[in-house]
Order: structure tokens, then C-alpha cells, then sequence
DNA sequence: AAGACGAAAGTGGTTGA
DNA sequence: TCAACAACTTTCGTCTT
């Protein structure tokens, strides 16, 4: 994890060198996950990584400075994670209380130090969960400001006692999945699951648990957002990638998508829009990437090749 | 030989009584 | 709680390149 975080801070460095080199370039890829699917969000006024989801920039109007207070952002929001302080803080506290007492102080301590044993143990678990989510996050490629929102639901859920009982990988595992749909960038469940430790039955329990328990609304995955991932991951151009996304739009206003698994569309758009750029990607590579069968590949993409009259010549 | 195709049976999740 | 149901998977034989 160390060298993880120094890889990036030196990512980050590069990325600035370069910027004052050059004045005022335009931001290319992102420093995050390398990925050079950038968003421009106008609405939003504000610039994320489709791959990862990591906001760049949320305010377009001045690209320059705007690098720095990314920069320095990243480590406040770094600085903030750090719990371990108080649980260490914490214990020596507590050494010094116990050793004063007479008579009936004896049940007090006791009460004192199942109080405190709760104490202990709840704070140990929240910063494994913390240390979870980071870790977990870290093999995803998410960016800080997700893992920062994942932690907050956590948050939420510890006080809200959600928790107590439950499995801490599973309750963080899903809360990864919910909050990388939350900001656009979903990842799969079983991309979820590979890098958890606990298996996907548990997750999804968890996750519909969470959502039902902090209210939470996460609407449906739209294909589209899976498209750039996956083209990335099949070593697909931005051409492609647009290509893909408009088959997709063509689909939903046909209500092709309708019912549908949003991953099983992605993966024909883009098994079509491969073939049709002339980079031909074979139904088992996507299926690979995806995590859909052949079988739903060749089912999605004969319904859209037929309703949406694109000749798809091999 | 590899890729594409499609039929048929099996699986896990959702829904409605 | 259970059965029906649609989407998706697994498996496998066949066709095409």
C-alpha cells in the first residue's frame, strides 16, 4: 500500500512538472487510473475520470491553478483517514485510568473495562473496515473521493448499528459496489467479488441490507457506464468507445435495454462497434473482460444488429 | 483449429398470490 | 412462503472461415 501511494504521489508529480512546463495544457489522462477517458460534466461543472470515476477538476473555468488544489485535496482527504491516531490515543488513556481505587471500585473498573473492551473492539473493526475499503479500492483503481464517500457510508452505518453482527468484509465489499454505481462508474459483481474476501452471495445480501437500512437509492446501471472500462480493458480507442455509447443510446429509445442486463448491452455495443471500426474483438475476449457469456453476447447483440438495422459483416 | 451459432437444460433472483 | 417467471449461464453439437 506504501508503494502504491508513492507511485501515485509521484504520478502526481510528473503531472505537474509537465504542466508548468507547458503552461496551460489541457489535462489528457487521468493521474489516477491512467485512463484517458475524461468527462466533461457542464452541468455539473466539473471534469471525472469515466474509467474511475475521480473528479479532476470541479471547476472548468480555470484549468491551471486548478491542478494544485487537486493535489492538495488529495492530501487532506489522505489526512483525514488517518483513525489509528485515536485508537492509539485511546489505549494509553485508558492505562492510566485503571490504576487508582479502593473498595467498591473494584466492579467499577470491571464495568470499566467491559465499557472499554467495547470500545476497543468496535474501534479495532472500524479501522479494519477503513483499512478494508482502502485496500479493496485500491485494486478497483477507485479514486480517493470514492473511497473517501465509502467511508463515510460506513460511518453511517456503525451509527446507525448496522454493523455489529454482520461481516465487516461483506458490509464493506458492498459498500464499494454501492457507492461506484453512486458516482458512475460501476464496477461488476463479480469484479467486486474477486478482490473481496467473501463471496458474492454475501455481498449482495449485505448490499440490499445497506440499501434498505440507510435508505439508500441507487438507480439502475446504465450500459453506458461500463462502456469505457471495458473498452479500455479490450484496448479499444475513443472512437469506439463513442460508437459503442451511441449504439447503446439507440437501444434504450428502441427499449431494447428494457429488462436487460445493462452489462450483457455494453458488451454487444462494443462487440459491434469493434467490428464495425474494423477491430474486430472475438465474443470470447469481451466475454472475458465483461464477465457475461458468448451466449448473452451473440443474444444482446443479434437483437440490437436486427432491431437497430446495423449490417454487421464479418 | 478457432470462432461463431443456437438449442436445451440448469441456476439464482424477483414478483405476486 | 412458495411457485411462476424472465434473464442469464452452462454445456454441447454443428456450421463457417
Amino acid at each position: 500500500m506504501v508503494a502504491l501511494k508513492r507511485d501515485k504521489e509521484e504520478k502526481g508529480d510528473k503531472k505537474k512538472g509537465k504542466n508548468k512546463a507547458a503552461g496551460k495544457e489541457e489535462i489528457k489522462e487521468c493521474p489516477e487510473c491512467g485512463s484517458k477517458s475524461l468527462v466533461r460534466d457542464y452541468g455539473k461543472a466539473e471534469i471525472f475520470c469515466a474509467d474511475c470515476g475521480l473528479v479532476i477538476s470541479e471547476n472548468i473555468v480555470d484549468l491551471g491553478p486548478e491542478w494544485r488544489a487537486f493535489d492538495s485535496e488529495q492530501m487532506s482527504r489522505r489526512a483525514r483517514v488517518g483513525a489509528p491516531m485515536t485508537y492509539r490515543i485511546h489505549d494509553k488513556g485508558l492505562s492510566t485510568v485503571v490504576t487508582w481505587g479502593s473498595q467498591s471500585q473494584g466492579q467499577r473498573l470491571k464495568k470499566w473495562q467491559q465499557r472499554t473492551h467495547i470500545a476497543n473492539t468496535t474501534e479495532r473493526s472500524f479501522i479494519f473496515a477503513l483499512s478494508e475499503i482502502d485496500r479493496m479500492a485500491c485494486a478497483l483503481r477507485l479514486p480517493v473521493n470514492i473511497r473517501e464517500a465509502a467511508s463515510m457510508l460506513y460511518r453511517k452505518a456503525m451509527k446507525k448499528r448496522l454493523i455489529r453482527g454482520r461481516s465487516i468484509e461483506g458490509i464493506t465489499s458492498a459498500l464499494l459496489y454501492i457507492t461506484c454505481r453512486q458516482y458512475g462508474v460501476p464496477r461488476t459483481l463479480e469484479e467486486v467479488r474477486e478482490i473481496s474476501r467473501v463471496e458474492q452471495k454475501e455481498i449482495s445480501r449485505a448490499y440490499r441490507f445497506l440499501l434498505r437500512e440507510l435508505n439508500l437509492k441507487v438507480s439502475p446501471a446504465s450500459p453506458i457506464d461500463f462502456v469505457p472500462r471495458f473498452c479500455s480493458l479490450l484496448d479499444l480507442g475513443g472512437d469506439i468507445r463513442s460508437k459503442a455509447i451511441e449504439i447503446i443510446k439507440k437501444a434504450t429509445e428502441a427499449e431494447l435495454t428494457n429488462g436487460r442486463g445493462p452489462i450483457g448491452i455494453a458488451a454487444a455495443a462494443i462487440y459491434i462497434a469493434a467490428i464495425l471500426s474494423g477491430e474486430h474483438r472475438t465474443q470470447k475476449e469481451v466475454s472475458d473482460v465483461t464477465g457475461v457469456t458468448e451466449v448473452t453476447i451473440r443474444n444482446r447483440y443479434k437483437e440490437l444488429s436486427e432491431q437497430l438495422e446495423i449490417d454487421v459483416l464479418l
